[in-house]
DNA sequence: ATGGCTTGAGTGTCAAGA
C-alpha cells in the first residue's frame, strides 16, 4: 500500500499537478492539505474520473484537508472531537484496514504570538485524541503538514532558525509527544540524502538553492512501521511551473 | 533589510503562509 501527503496550497490552482502526480505515482491514498475551498469548489468529478474517491473537510480561503483513495473509505471523521476549532485541519478515514489521519497542523506565525499558543493547544488536543485513536485503530498513520522541523537535520540553516517558528523547543517537544505515543517518523527509518526537505520558500529562489525545511511527515504506529519498506520526498512537482511550495511525502507499506 | 513570492478576497491592497 502506497500512501502520501501533500500540501497543495490551493487545490483549484494545483489540480493539474495533482492529477498528473496521481497518474505518475498511483498512490492508494493521498492526503491533501490547504485545499483552500469549500465543498462546492472541490473537484470531486475530476478526481473520480482519475479513479479516486475523495472526502473533504473544507472552508473558504484557508486550510481545508482531503483524503483521496482508490478504495472505499470507512468511518470518516472531521475535526478533533471535543476541541472547539472553526479551522478545518483534520480529516480521517479507514482504508484497507489502515486508519489515515490527514492533518494540517497550524503554522503558528511567530513564537510567542496568539497563533503560536493556538498551535501548541491544537497539538495538545491532537495528541490526546490520537492516544485514544491508536487503541481503537492499531494500524494508524498520521500524515500531513506538521509545520514542525523535528530536528536540526531537517533545517537548511539550523543556526538562523534556532528557536524560530517551526523549530522552537516547545514545537519540537510536541512532535516528540506524538512519537511518545508510539508513532515513528517513517522518513527516518531509512537512509536519506543529506539536506532532505519538503518545503522551500517561494521567495529568494529557495528551491533552486535548496533552502528548505522538512515539515511534512508520515508518522506510523508500530504495526505499520514494521510494514514500512520506503519513505521518500518527491521533489519533481516542486520543479513544475506554478508549483506548491511543498513537495509530497510518500510511504510504502508491505 | 522582519524584505523576498503565492494565494484568495475582490478591484484596493491586505492577510496568511512558513
Amino acid at each position: 500500500m502506497k500512501i502520501a501527503a501533500w500540501n497543495v496550497n490551493s487545490l483549484k490552482v494545483r489540480l493539474p499537478h495533482v492529477l498528473d502526480w496521481l497518474a505518475a505515482q498511483q498512490p492508494d491514498a493521498l492526503c491533501l492539505q490547504e485545499t483552500k475551498t469549500e465543498d462546492k469548489g472541490f473537484p470531486f468529478a475530476e478526481l473520480a474520473a482519475a479513479g479516486y474517491t475523495a472526502i473533504h473537510n473544507g472552508q473558504k480561503t484557508y486550510n481545508g484537508v482531503a483524503i483521496l483513495s482508490r478504495q472505499g473509505m470507512e468511518d470518516v471523521q472531521r475535526d478533533i472531537p471535543d476541541f472547539d476549532d472553526p479551522q478545518k485541519r483534520i480529516i480521517a478515514a479507514t482504508v484497507n484496514g489502515v486508519r489515515l489521519v490527514c492533518a494540517y497542523i497550524p503554522n503558528g506565525s511567530e513564537v510567542g504570538s496568539e497563533k503560536y499558543e493556538y498551535k501548541l493547544r491544537w497539538l495538545t488536543a491532537l495528541t490526546a485524541w490520537l492516544k485514544e485513536e491508536m487503541v481503537r485503530y492499531p494500524k494508524l498513520a498520521l500524515l500531513g503538514d506538521y509545520n514542525i522541523a523535528p530536528d536540526d537535520r531537517d533545517v537548511h540553516d539550523p543556526v538562523a532558525w534556532k528557536d524560530k517558528i517551526l523549530c522552537s523547543v516547545p514545537e519540537r517537544e510536541a512532535f516528540q509527544g506524538l512519537v511518545g505515543l508510539g508513532l515513528t517518523d517513517a522518513f527516518r527509518l531509512f537512509e536519506q540524502p543529506e539536506q532532505s526537505f519538503s518545503w522551500w520558500d517561494y521567495r529568494a529562489a529557495g528551491f533552486r538553492r535548496n533552502l528548505g525545511l522538512r515539515i511534512d511527515h508520515i508518522l506510523l504506529s508500530p504495526p505499520l512501521a514494521q510494514q514500512c519498506t520506503a519513505c521518500t520526498v518527491d521533489k519533481a512537482p516542486r520543479k513544475l511551473e506554478r508549483p506548491s511550495d511543498h513537495a509530497p511525502v510518500i510511504a510504502e507499506l508491505a
